[in-house]
DNA sequence: TCCCAGCGCCTTTTT
DNA sequence: GGCGCTGGGA
């Protein structure tokens, strides 16, 4: 075909050496290792044109596999337009996406009913938790999280209940099983008899079951393997055990031997989820599971400057697993990173938001992201951002489907399409207040769990036993089932509508607006959950409320992030991974944030930590602004915080300091004075001036020192005064080390 | 059954 | 600073 011809002069044109390697490759199995900004999305996305344009793998042979919707989407995007609409007809997907429809096809072969749900993770702690409540386990005392949490760590190590009850499993960390593993095994049969009772599966179950079923239904599994003759992967270094399995599976068939058919993308120095079970693993060994395997190293760089890839280089060096790699760019030097040493936390947010004032000047606010460690980070800065009147959206967060007025409208709608759903009954049944309490409900789910059916499906025949609520109860069934069944018929978004009329849900916010805040904001998001229901019917082939439903069930943070208007983004650097911008600000670049303290508990911990903040600074194209705050508010608390030992670990000749920052020692400096063996061993890094203090006033006056924490000054000379201190008695400290305190 | 005040816990990152 | 849970009172 002459279109053909065409495209692969481009497709190949495009590329450097090491990238045409990876994607001209075809006949054995390929390992990319893909240094940051180094073209990752060009080689996958060219590969699969490649491979359906010369190589005569008709577009539905070829399976994608990726992390998020939003990359997925990009991908199908980038390959239409290099190989036309017919790269439609390849699958490109989340793995969790794909599951789902490999689950929905074959749903009695994976165990499950035809109509399943997909728990989300509140549902699925509000069933372990009654689950808990069954097994006579104090839901105080343990987080349902936790449990939920290592539950679904037996499923991506693909262990089942039988397995896990039988004990002969090691626990995640370590040999021995800790007390809350044991309490999760003991719980998980139960869980899973709960689940599939209310015929729904949680995130786990997406991946987990297609591999069981394909370890029990080989002849599926054959099917699927002559299906998809070439399975490419992206951010391979995040990959699970359960999803490297699936992948061995899918390509391990004879006629391919060993994995011919498969290409994996991915960068160590990128791994930032191995806390969520992923295995690095997976990558460092890929070269011993497939003998043939070639590697090919993407090093040069396409995004950031020579200044910043040069920092972000010497300070990823530090790590000590890694593949040893060096990123170049054969681009600019560019400015040196700043770094900004804030007083506080507000000081922080304030200079943030200065920054962003200024730089958006030269720089679309589209172009600018201010990136730290934890969500709870973002509310200061959205404060200041507001103060400023600089438009600004959060990635993350409180997500609109995690709204709770959303959530119940979405538990309305998995209970029409699933009776059994006895979690989203529980929400619904009296919102709003319909006069059924916890104890109708209670008395309710008994009866219907001692005939083995959903709690909904058993009003009919249970609500004569239920004498104060009968009538009740039979007029909500009532309503809806007769909204329910317009489902044969009807789009999602007629549903909607009825439901919506005949529930009484949306008035009760209704009669309300106007005057009250919060029931007007209530009733907009109902508003916007609408138009997303409208925009999905008019999109999607099949416009049914199922279909919906398993759309919102799949749906993370990142899909949500809207690109048309001008704001700066505000995100986790976690969030950030995959993005770039032409400035990046990072914030909280302080010892137990960044590092995280939780961090230091296990051995790799802070070298993930490193990763991420590695992550981070590579998100940046032209510029990269650091910031630190020396004290920092957690719930009511002050906390004094030390400077990061990351910021010590970038060459101090790539970094200046913004004017209007405290004093600092930088890198070099500090690292010449521990040589000469400073007695100290710590020594304050951020030095803030005790200004106009004299000793008359200053005794009994509390200060704070930076290693030592808050004390009181007891004695002392001009410029050195004696503190008592709570936890290591008193210490002579210079007046400079201080800072006094107003109280 | 509903309402509200008070308390305790939270804070790592999310497919 | 927020959210969910609890317990007492209406």
């Amino acid at each position: 075909m002459i279109a053909d011809e065409t495209l692969n002069g481009d497709l190949l044109a495009d590329l450097n050496a090491a990238q045409r390697d990876a994607v001209e490759t075809v006949d054995r199995p390929v390992l990319v290792l893909a240094g940051a900004g180094s073209g990752k999305t060009r080689v996958i996305t060219h590969k699969l044109s490649y491979l359906a344009a010369r190589c005569g793998y008709p577009p539905e042979s070829l399976l994608a596999l990726t992390f998020t919707n939003k990359a997925a989407r990009e991908m199908r995007h980038r390959a239409v337009r290099l190989l036309g609409e017919r790269a439609e007809r390849a699958t490109i997907g989340t793995f969790h996406a794909v599951g789902l429809r490999v689950l929905r096809r074959h749903s009695s072969l994976a165990g499950l009913r035809p109509g399943f749900v997909v728990y989300d993770v509140a549902d699925q702690e509000a069933v372990i938790k009654r689950v808990m409540i069954d097994n006579d386990v104090d839901p105080q005392r343990i987080r349902p999280a936790a449990i939920a949490n290592l539950i679904e760590q037996f499923k991506r190590r693909g262990l089942g209940p039988e397995e896990v009850s039988a004990g002969d499993w090691v626990g995640e960390s370590g040999r021995a099983q800790s007390a809350s593993e044991h309490l999760a095994a003991r719980l998980y049969p139960s869980y899973e008899r709960r689940m599939s009772a209310m015929n729904a599966v949680d995130f786990g179950d997406l991946l987990w079951r297609v591999v069981k079923m394909f370890m029990s239904y080989p002849l599926l599994l054959a099917d699927y393997q002559r299906r998809w003759r070439y399975v490419l992967v992206d951010e391979f270094q995040d990959t699970d055990e359960i999803q490297g399995r699936l992948i061995r599976m899918l390509v391990a068939d004879s006629e391919r031997g060993s994995g011919a058919g498969l290409t994996v993308v991915g960068d160590d120095d990128q791994s930032i989820y191995s806390w969520r079970g992923a295995r690095i693993e997976n990558i460092l060994n890929f070269p011993n599971l497939f003998d043939s395997a070639h590697i090919v190293r993407l090093e040069q760089n396409y995004r950031s400057t020579g200044i910043i890839l040069e920092a972000a280089g010497e300070l990823i060096a530090r790590n000590r697993k890694r593949h040893a790699k060096r990123l170049w760019t054969s681009t600019a030097p560019g400015e040196k990173l700043s770094l900004c040493l804030c007083q506080s936390d507000r000081e922080e947010a304030a200079r943030v938001a200065a920054l962003v004032r200024s730089e958006g000047v030269a720089t679309p606010l589209n172009e600018i992201a201010v990136l730290y460690r934890t969500n709870a980070q973002s509310r200061l800065f959205e404060e200041a951002l507001g103060r400023e009147s600089i438009p600004y959206r959060v990635v993350g967060g409180i997500r609109f489907f995690e709204r709770a007025e959303v959530k119940d409208v979405l538990a309305y709608l998995r209970l029409l399409v699933n009776p059994k759903d006895d979690i989203a009954f529980a929400r619904v049944v009296n919102k709003p207040k319909r006069g059924i309490g916890p104890v109708t409900v209670g008395r309710l789910l008994e009866l219907a769990g001692a005939r083995g059916v959903g709690a909904f499906e058993a009003i009919p025949t249970c609500a004569s036993a239920i004498k104060r609520g009968e009538t009740r109860l039979r007029d909500f069934h009532h309503m809806l089932t007769s909204v329910g069944a317009l489902q044969s018929h009807a789009t999602a978004l007629e549903v909607v509508k009825a439901l919506f009329d005949r529930s009484g849900y949306l008035s009760q916010y209704l009669s309300h607006a106007g005057e009250d805040v919060e029931a007007q904001g209530r009733h907009d998001n109902l508003m916007e959950l609408v138009s997303s229901v409208a925009e999905f019917c008019e999109r999607a082939q099949d416009p049914s409320l199922k279909a919906y439903l398993d759309e919102v069930a799949l749906l993370t943070h990142l899909d949500t992030m809207t690109e048309e208007e001008q704001r700066v983004t505000l995100m986790t650097v976690h969030a950030a991974k995959g993005l770039e911008f032409e400035v990046a600000i990072v914030s909280g670049l302080e010892e137990g944030i960044f590092p995280h303290s939780n961090s230091r508990l296990d051995e790799g911990g802070v070298e993930e930590e490193r990763r991420l903040f590695y992550v981070a600074l590579t998100r940046a194209r032209k510029r990269v602004f650091i910031t630190f705050a020396q004290s920092r508010r957690h719930w009511d608390e002050l906390a004094y915080q030390a400077p990061s030992r990351f910021l010590n670990e970038l060459p101090a000749g790539l970094v200046a300091i913004a004017p209007g920052s405290l004093s600092f020692k930088m890198g070099a400096e500090r690292r010449s004075r521990d040589v000469d063996g400073d007695p100290e061993g710590i020594v304050p890094e951020v030095i803030e001036p005790c200004e106009g203090l004299t000793l008359e006033e200053a005794r009994g006056r509390r200060v704070r020192h930076s290693s030592f924490g808050i004390g009181t000054i007891v004695g002392g000379r001009e410029d050195c005064v004696l503190v008592d201190f709570p936890h290591v008695g008193q210490r002579s400290i210079m007046i400079r080390y201080l800072e006094l305190l107003n109280s």
